[in-house]
DNA sequence: CTCATATATCAATAAATAATGATATATTAT
DNA sequence: ATAATATATCATTATTTATTGATATATGAG
């Protein structure tokens, strides 16, 4: 991967919103709707950073319905999670 | 690691000058004069990230005579840099 | 078709941060 | 003490980015 590449990636986990959106995306995937209230943001907010992380590679979204239901689509993230402590260490089972 | 420290962290890495800091650094210790050399970036500009980084407890920095050696002090560098490829698998051997 | 809900978008503002050029402060050698 | 080199600091400007409130669009239920 790219100077660049990396660069995205941190940066798109630098920032307060969208590190709260990963958090709480890393204990399973959620719908657009219900993640302002987990996050304590805005809706208006919140989607533009779902967006964004989506943009950024970091997400992934399909429609379930009528909500947008939002995951984790960049494996990196789960390693990177697990160095700084926030996932325990072992490998993350995908079902 | 606190929210508040991983933000902190990852802030400090998602900067280009900085990330080219640590990418030169992440090779051996180097001394301040001959950093901005190798990222192409300003002595000014240098100096600024330089002191960030050790202000964000990533790198360290001693005094050789005239001249300030600069270090990675955060061994999480190591690993996060390792996640992202820029560093080869294996273990870090530190002299 | 109409209503309610969910999500996205927009324009504007606010806030944070990086970069610059100039200058000041070490430190060492002569 | 002077000069040369190395590093840090300062004030300013520029740039990027997040946030907000309002509004638009989409979807599905009844």
């Amino acid at each position: 991967m790219s100077r660049a590449d990396n660069l995205k990636l941190l940066k798109a986990l630098s920032e307060e919103t969208r590190y709260r959106i990963i958090e709480t995306l890393l204990k399973g995937e959620k719908c657009a709707c219900e993640i302002p209230f987990l996050i304590h943001r805005t809706q208006s907010n919140t989607s533009m950073q779902l967006l964004k992380l989506v943009d950024l590679g970091v997400l992934k979204s399909r429609r379930e319905g009528r909500k947008i239901i939002y995951s984790i689509k960049n494996r990196k993230v789960y390693s990177i999670f697990r160095v700084l402590g926030v996932l325990k260490n072992g490998y993350k089972i995908i079902f």
